[in-house]
DNA sequence: GCTTGACCTCAAGTTATGTTTAGGTTTTAA
DNA sequence: TTAAAACCTAAACATAACTTGAGGTCAAGC
């Protein structure tokens, strides 16, 4: 193998340092989340910052951020200067806050757990359980469920 | 209408009571996650039973378990009687400290949110965020990542 | 200079969780 | 009794996030 040009990887290299298939490479490619060009050979060739944005993409997907929102996320990148630690803070912290959003669903979730299974109360219009946004009964399909369980 | 039989509801009375598609309990169905007999005219039949089963189906998707585990937890019921609160506290209580594992995972998650990104450490082999278990190079492919970003 | 490993593209396959469509039967209500 | 609503099955479609396979090219080392 040529000594490392240090500037350039290619896509297997990447693969390797990154933990991810070739396969995943080529597919966050299609959906715009990494870049690269093209050697002469038509082989892809990588900056040494898609490092990051891969690690970051991984990180996303542990937090359950959708690939297609993560893209989104990556837009907000700057172009033409390599991304600062504020850069990618700026991402981070939605992400850190969408991340209290979730536990404190969760945790609701949790606490309701208790009782309302085995109880009595899983019915449609009244459980918290199954009543998600508490929307009472406003889809206007008239009165359904009369007879609640 | 005839009259309900109070014992015996058909699908789409039973979609409508549950809030899903009748798609989906025909789905439901040949996953095994709840059962009906047919009646003369080969149309399905339910028990009252299977609207707490659906409602339970629907709280554990909410709580983010993949139906094939939702299904598993199921078996656990009896067979030969109508589940009691009981039979159905033993699977909230399940999933109740499953969800409390979720909780803790993610609020950690979180907290390292903080400054990893922005970071210089997101890599493979030294970063909390990267390395969900703490497995640190156990997979004996022998010395990658010699030279971490 | 040739073999082998790495790479290329494009299409199809995979898993989860259903929905939609098509073509046909049953039930219900007027 | 008849038209509409509800039901039946089987297969195809949908989305996410990739992987696998087929068929062919490029590059590196002996």
């Amino acid at each position: 193998m040529v000594v490392n040009n240090k500037q350039q990887m290619s896509v297997g290299q990447v693969a390797k340092r990154c933990g991810v298939a070739v396969s995943a490479l080529h597919f966050y490619e299609t959906k715009g989340l990494i870049k690269s060009w093209r050697n002469a050979g038509n082989q892809r060739r990588y900056q040494r910052e898609v490092l990051r944005r891969v690690a970051v993409i991984k990180v996303a997907q542990r937090l359950g951020i959708p690939l297609a929102d993560i893209g989104a996320a990556l837009q907000a990148l700057p172009e033409e200067r390599t991304p600062t630690a504020a850069d990618w803070n700026k991402i981070s912290d939605i992400w850190r806050s969408e991340l209290d959003q979730r536990i404190i669903k969760l945790t609701q979730l949790r606490d309701q757990l208790d009782g309302c299974i085995g109880c009595g109360c899983l019915s449609l219009k009244m459980c918290p359980l199954r009543n998600p946004g508490d929307e009472l009964a406003e889809q206007g399909t008239g009165p359904r469920l009369l007879d609640p369980d």
